[in-house]
DNA sequence: CGGTACTGAATCGTGATTCAGTCACCCTTG
DNA sequence: CAAGGGTGACTGAATCACGATTCAGTACCG
């Protein structure tokens, strides 16, 4: 958790070679499962590696020749599951032309990805906004990658006219972000009903939209 | 950090009693400072106890005197302040009588009171959000708290006509609260200029409030 | 004195990380 | 085909630094 003091990264661990069938994507994926899932019990700091070693069935030792560290397995995480939803959200954009659909997808997207994953939803809300070095060094990089593109969902859309020009795309999309991640924060900390998210995402479009549609 | 296993939490100590010119308060209040501060800088998990000590100018034990634990600190540094906002928010809104005006106030209380205060943003949106159960005990009922204001807020605007009525108050007291808590973060992961929350607030009251107006 | 606020060095449990082995598998060679 | 041995994944008990908390003692005030 210190702050390191060489320059160079220690290189992150090799997975071990795949062979064959693959035992080993699947043991680096049996732990970030089963990370997600003991974080959002009992929250990172309290988890013991040792509990997620047990969860996913491996040896403690096991986890350090997957994941550089404690820290980095939150990380990992994280970034596995953002970039996946980077690339699903750029792949569904492709197939939207308006701008008020590719506002809805997004929307729709990120509250979807997390309608059936509690736990990585409250591991991504909660239990990731663990320090600000973490934040700063690790996620904020990949945050600014979403941002971006929701950003750009914007700008088109004002250069298309539908959208009223008078904001800025960025503000605009920090808002977008932060009213989806706060939607799920308090759907996670609370009984988190089924469906509770797709019915949110409907109300929030709606607002959004109206409020970002060029009058004329 | 573990759970108590407990029914009955111990009791939380009591402050040194008041003498006088209030020496204590005057402590207790120096340690929540110098908290805010250290947690900023190197987040609350790595931050020592002795370096709060050290930067509040008092000995490690004497934090012990006014707060139970470690945890305790970080919970009533929230506690502190977000009462503190919602005692402000409640006597200004008493003298705003339309919806809208009402709405922009909210949002640019909310801002407004991180604008100055850096350290606190970056505490309140990241640090605080340590554990699933350190939210779910103690922080989540104050922010329900501050969500029922917002919510308040809403429902009379729709019930007066102004606000559309066609969404759920309390969907959108989470949206108009997530948007500005992402907003907050990201300021204040970002290099956070002078003057740039304030200016976030005016677009952001823009796009809601249009998002929220009844259409006649 | 008696009491209260405060101090800070010592304690003591903890848990991340390491590493010396074990095991399973496959290739080579006779 | 069997034996030998090399390779790399995996194991889990031991280490060892760390830092929250305690508490015996000091200082000060009335």
């Amino acid at each position: 958790m210190t702050e390191s003091r060489f320059s160079t990264e220690p290189a992150r661990p090799r997975a071990p070679r795949a062979r064959g069938k693959s035992r080993d994507g699947d043991k680096r994926e049996r732990i970030l499962r089963a990370a997600t899932k003991v974080f959002a019990r009992k929250g990172f700091y309290a988890t013991k590696v040792s509990e997620v070693a047990k969860a996913a069935g491996v040896a403690d030792g096991t986890i350090y020749l997957y994941f550089k560290s404690k820290d980095d397995l939150l990380v990992s995480l994280f970034e596995d599951r953002i970039m996946l939803l980077l690339a699903t959200l750029d792949r569904a954009l492709g197939e939207r032309p308006t701008p008020e659909e590719r506002l809805r997808c997004v929307i729709e997207m990120q509250l979807g990805l997390l309608e059936g994953e509690r736990d990585l939803a409250e591991v991504i809300t909660i239990n990731l906004r663990q320090s600000t070095r973490l934040m700063k060094q690790y996620a904020a990089p990949k945050f600014a990658l979403y941002l971006d593109t929701i950003a750009r969902v914007i700008a088109d859309g004002q250069k298309a006219g539908t959208f009223r020009a008078d904001v800025s795309p960025h503000i605009v999309a920090r808002t977008i972000f932060g009213a989806l991640d706060g939607i799920t924060m308090t759907w996670a900390l609370g009984k988190a009903e089924a469906g509770g998210l797709s019915r949110a995402a409907t109300q929030v479009a709606d607002v959004l939209l109206e409020g970002l549609l060029a009058r004329r």
